[in-house]
DNA sequence: CTGATGACGAGCG
DNA sequence: CCGCTCGCCATCA
């Protein structure tokens, strides 16, 4: 396995319980310009990531067929709720991980990512 | 070794 | 919102 996957696999374990990140945001924050690829890596991702927890950008499970059922049911054991359209919302269950966890790890947290970050625990502050 | 192919995403129309 | 195209990487025929 390579430096790529395992970096992947590393932050894919990072994600919470009940949390979901994008396949975009995972490349990334690897430095990764190929979406494509994250898809694979997950495709090949050991038994301890939490696999299901990564879905498209768009707010979607991406699979079809049998492995996308399992992914859905997976997410509702967590308490991850889908619209009628099949879609999670982010500022409830998205996630997007610390900039100090991330740089400690040698990952890189891109701009938007982290002004988005910033908005979410806002919103989650004055719900509070 | 060469070429087709993705559990994706941004940009365009 | 839908349907394209391209991205240039790892994998597998």
């Amino acid at each position: 396995m390579n430096d790529l996957f395992e970096k992947i696999y590393t932050l894919a374990r990072a994600i919470p319980f009940g949390k979901v990140t994008t396949y975009g945001q995972l490349g990334a924050m690897v430095g990764l310009s190929d979406m494509r690829y994250v898809g694979d890596a997950m495709n090949a991702c050991p038994d301890d990531v939490p696999w299901q927890r990564v879905i498209n950008s768009r707010g979607t499970i991406s699979l079809g067929g049998a492995t996308g059922s399992k992914q859905r049911a997976l997410l509702e054991q967590e308490s991850v709720v889908f619209d009628e359209n099949g879609r999670v919302d982010f500022a409830e269950v998205g996630w997007i991980p610390d900039a100090e966890w991330l740089e400690e790890n040698g990952y890189k947290l891109p701009p938007p990512l982290a002004q988005e970050k910033k908005k979410n625990e806002g919103e989650q502050l004055s719900l509070f």
